[in-house]
DNA sequence: CATGAATGAGAATTCATTCAT
DNA sequence: TATGAATGAATTCTCATTCAT
C-alpha cells in the first residue's frame, strides 16, 4: 500500500469514527483502529487530531463540489439543469441521515473560527455554489424560461435555503425521510412559480 | 440570592460559556467563573456537565416554544399569522449570529444519541410547530384565503424547511446577513404563490 | 432530645453507615441522614470525620469491656468463669458477622497509626484482657483445678489467639458459622486438657 | 525492562505503598512514583486503582498458596507434616508485622464486597488450606500416629483459627512478637494432646 | 516509515469543612 | 444550636503527542 493510499485510509476511518462519536469523544486510538494502523503511525500523515479533522472536513468539501460541477456545466436548458441539481441533492439527503452529525461538527467548527479552514472554505464553496445557481436563473431569464418577481440572487438564496433546511431536518430525524414522492411536489411548486409567472400574475 | 436565582444565573453563564467555547472544551470553571460561583457549587444544582448542558437545553426550547404559543392562537386571518410568524422567525436569526455555536452543538447532541432529550424534546416541539403551522394553512385553505396545489402538511414541510435554511445560513455566515427587506421578497414570493392560485392556473 | 442523647444518636448511626460502607466511602452526609441531623450539625458535637470515628471506636471498646469485667470479678471456680468467658465470646461471633467489617477497619487504623488513641487503646484492653485471663489460668493452677506444662501467660495468649482467629473466620465468612455445637468440642478439647494432665502424662 | 517487569515493577511498588498507607490514602500518583513511572502509565497495565490493588492480592494469594503446596504433597509422616506447616506460618508471622495493615485492608474489601475476587478467592484459598490440613490430621489418625475426640475437620478449624489469631495479634502489636520459642511450646501443647490420647484418656 | 509504551497536562467530580442565617 | 449552601483542595482517569526501537 503506498502512502498516498494509506493516507486516504486514515481519513476515511476518521470520517466513520468521527461521525459515530463525534471529535471530542473520538480517539486518535480509535481511528488508528479502524484504519487498521498503529496510533502512532497517524502522525507521520497529520500532525494532530485538529489536522486530521481539518483534512477531511476538505476532502469532502472537493468530494461535493466535484460532483455538482458537471451539471453547471453541462449543455441543458435551465431548467432541466435546476430539476437534475435538486436530483443530486435529494440523494446526498440519504446519507445525511448517516453522516449527519459529522456535517454538524463541520459546521460547528466552521461557527466558532474566526479564521481558519472550516469557516473560509466553507463559505467559498458556499459562494461557489450560489454563483453557479444564480447563474442558471440567469440564463433562464435571459432565455425566457423563468419568470421572477425577484432577483436571481434572492431566488438563489432561498433555493439554497429550502435544500439546506432538508437536509438539517434529515440529519435531525425530525419530520419523516425526505423521498422522491416528496421532491416531485417541491418540482411542482418550484417549476410552476417559477415558468408560470413568478407571482407576476 | 435564592436557590432558584442562583440555578438560573449558572445557566446563564453556562449558554455564554458553551456559545463561546463550546461544549467539550469549555470547563465547569470556566461556567463557575462566569456565573461567580466556586467549581463545586456547580455541583449543588447539577449533577453533572451534562446534566447542566441539557437544562440549558430544555430551558431554551421552552423559551422559544413560549413564544410562538401566542401567535398560533390569536384571532387573525391565517395569511397574517403566517405573516407574523415569519416576522417572529426572522428576529430570532439576529440572536442565531450570536448563539449558532450552541443550537448547532445541541443539534450535533440530539443527531447523536438515540434516547434522550435532546432527540425526543427536540422531535416534540417540531412536532408542535409543525401541527402549529398546518392548522394555519388548513384554516386559509377552508376560508378561502389559500389556494395549494400541495397538502398543507407538504407546504408546511417546505415553510419550516426554508426557514430552517436561513437560519442555518445566519449561522454559518454564509451569504449576507438575513434582514427585513429580505423577509419582505419572501413574503411577496410565498404569498404570491399561496393567495395567487398556488400553481393550480 | 438532650445534647446527650443527640450525640449518641450520631455515633451509633455513625456505626451503622462505617459498617455497611466503611470510612472512606461513608461520607458525612451518609451519617447525617441516618441520624437524622443536618450535615452541619455533626460538627457541633465533633472537630472531624475522624474524631467521630475515634469516638465510635473507644465506645465499642468500652461497651465490650464492661462486659467481661462481670465475668472476672464473679466468685466462681476458675473452670467456671473459662466457659462462661467462651460463651459470652461466642455470642459476639454472630455480631461480628454484621460489624466484621468496622472491626477490621478499627484494627487497620490501629495497625497503621504510631501513636494515636486507636493503638495505644486496644493495646491497653488487650492487655487487660489478658491479665484478666491470666488470673484465671494461675487461679486454677493454684488450687489445682487445672495442670498445664506451659506457663499461665502462654496459655492465656493461646487462648486468646484461638478465639480471636475464630472472630475473624467468622468476619470473613470462610468456614460455616461458628455456632453452640462447636462451643462444645472447643470446650471439651481444653478443658480435657486443662484438667487432665495438662500434657503431662 | 520488558512488559512483565514493568508490570511487577508496579504491583511491587503498589504493595509499599499501599501497605503503607493504605487504599484511600494512596494515591496513584504516590505508587507511580514509588515505581519510577509517570502517573498515567500505570494505566496502561491496570484499567483503575481498584484493578492495581486486586492484581495485588491475587498475587499475593498466589505466592502464599505455592509456598505450603510442597508441604502438602511432600512425603512425610503426619506430624512432621503438621510441624513444618506450623514452623512456615511462624516464618510469615515476621512478615506480617510489615504488611499487616496490607492484609487487613485485603480482609475489609472481602468482608464488603459480596462478589469480586476478594471474598472468592479468599474462601477458595482458605477451603484449599483447610482440606489439605484435614488431610494430615485424617492420615494421622488412620495410621494411628495421632488420637483425637473431635473430627479431623474440627481439629482443622481450631488449629487454623489457633494461628490466624497469632497472626492477628502479630499485625496489631498487641502481645510481645511471636517467635521460635513459643512455637516450641505451641507444638508441645498440640503434639502433647494428638499423640498423646487427645484427651481420649 | 511503523510501532506502541511512556508521558503529563488537564478535566470532571467528590466531599470534609466552614459559616452566614 | 441547627441548618445546608458554598467552598476548593485533592483525586482518579483520559488521551493527544512524543520518541526510542
Amino acid at each position: 500500500m503506498d502512502s498516498k493510499t494509506r493516507k486516504n485510509n486514515i481519513i476515511e476511518a476518521a470520517g466513520k469514527v468521527f461521525s459515530e462519536k463525534g471529535y471530542s469523544v473520538a480517539t486518535v486510538e480509535d481511528i488508528a483502529n479502524a484504519a487498521g494502523v498503529a496510533k502512532g503511525s497517524i502522525y507521520n500523515y497529520f500532525t494532530s487530531k485538529q489536522e486530521l479533522f481539518t483534512a477531511l472536513f476538505l476532502e469532502m468539501m472537493e468530494h461535493d463540489r466535484e460532483a455538482e460541477e458537471e451539471i453547471f456545466v453541462a449543455d441543458l436548458p435551465a431548467s432541466e439543469k435546476l430539476a437534475r441539481l435538486m436530483g443530486r441533492w435529494l440523494d446526498r439527503f440519504d446519507e445525511y441521515q448517516h453522516i449527519g452529525r459529522l456535517v454538524l461538527e463541520f459546521w460547528t467548527t466552521a461557527a466558532s473560527e474566526e479564521e481558519g479552514p472550516f469557516g473560509s472554505e466553507l463559505k467559498r464553496v458556499y459562494r461557489q455554489w450560489h454563483d453557479s445557481i444564480r447563474n442558471i436563473f440567469q440564463e433562464g431569464l435571459d432565455n425566457g424560461e423563468f419568470h421572477l418577481v425577484i432577483s436571481p440572487d434572492e431566488a438563489t438564496r432561498m433555493l439554497m435555503a429550502l435544500f439546506d433546511g432538508i437536509g438539517v431536518q434529515n440529519m435531525l430525524g425530525v419530520g419523516e425521510s425526505f423521498g422522491h414522492e416528496h421532491l416531485d411536489n417541491l418540482k411542482k411548486v418550484i417549476f410552476d412559480y417559477l415558468l408560470g409567472g413568478g407571482g407576476n400574475s
